[in-house]
DNA sequence: TGAAAAAATGAGCAAACTCTCATATTTTGT
DNA sequence: ACAAAATATGAGAGTTTGCTCATTTTTTCA
């Protein structure tokens, strides 16, 4: 760990440049020297701050669990999904979508499929992240709704949104906000019709 | 290309082995050395089919591309969209499911994403496969409806399909079925309302 | 049957990658 | 100002991987 402040702002420098890539070339492509000469610095200064590849992405999605239950928290709540819960898709899927933007480098960590197993576990809990909390939040929202329904309305929910803006982040804008339109109609439906209005 | 019987059977062994290591390990961690082993040949005769490992890859792409196309031909149908359009998205889910299960490494050449730019245009075509004949199936069916929203619905559709059935596949039988369920609900709801019974 | 064509083999080359380490430079504390 | 601690550097060691090629083995066919 760094204690000065040069230290400090390279380990920063390490992070982004390192989100930047895995937005730009994806995790397959991302090598630990592009990520040194991006950053402006050594691959030996990396190697000081990370003891290997896989420890910088677990920072990265260390820092997007805590943006993503920065906005749980922040943004949804039982009243909100009580009151409506087409309103509460439509907050979920802008705000999954706002975060997608800010952090280079999600979508692409967030979305990666047995990539060599790497930092598997951490990819995991960033899904429970938010399918646990969303479906804690329906919980006391619609008591009368049987738990595991819950928990499989909330899954779809999670992994549906997950996908299909992992693919429209790779379309045109105008094919973005469309994408995004349609999967508030569907998941809105869906769920009036599977917990309640 | 080859023209005796035993190389013609190499030639085979070699996409089956590279099939069941795609399904096995994934796209990323895929080798010639590993896909020769697995096919009991020499990686000497890989590179006397194929030119790269690359071509390896697209090869499966081509047959899984025909046997959509065969699915697609033999089950689906103007008349059963017209019908019921729940029942169409059931035939739909269920015939990918069983394609996915009959064909070792579909769903990993399916749903990988940016695999350092890895046949790409294959996979691109392998999504306009569905996303084209199952919007044309809808147009005749429902000519009223605008040629836009079809199109924007059978993309959903077929990107929702996709990436469902390849998380299922992660999971146990039990989730696998649920999830399924789920999955034709939720499009089930979504083309009633957006296209018509 | 024998020579030419086709197919098979695997040692190893070249390139790319992760990660180490001896050395140089900067910061800190006194 | 000076020594010790912290930080920075990049050449290169050690692997892995895609792919080649000289050589051997098998098949074809007159």
């Amino acid at each position: 760990m760094p204690r000065q402040k040069r230290s400090q702002k390279r380990f920063a420098a390490i992070l982004d440049a390192a989100a930047e890539l895995l937005e730009q070339v994806g995790y397959a492509a991302l090598t630990t020297n592009a990520i040194a000469a991006r950053a402006d610095t050594s691959i030996g200064s990396l190697y000081q701050f990370f003891p290997n590849k896989q420890a910088v992405v677990a920072e990265l999605v260390r820092e997007f669990r805590q943006e993503v239950q920065a906005f749980i928290g922040a943004s949804l709540s039982v009243e909100l999904a009580a009151r409506d819960i087409r309103e509460f898709v439509d907050v979920v899927v802008d705000g999954m979508e706002e975060i997608r933007v800010r952090l280079p480098g999600f979508s692409a960590v967030f979305s990666f499929r047995r990539s060599a197993g790497v930092a598997d576990d951490q990819r995991i809990q960033l899904e429970y992240d938010i399918i646990r909390p969303l479906s804690e939040i329906l919980a006391a929202a619609y008591p009368d709704v049987a738990a595991a329904r819950r928990d499989r309305c909330m899954r779809i929910v999670a992994e549906t949104t997950k996908v299909l803006m992992g693919r429209a982040a790779m379309e045109d804008e105008e094919t973005q906000v469309w994408m995004r339109e349609e999967l508030k109609q569907m998941l809105g439906l869906y769920l009036s019709q599977r917990i309640g209005t």
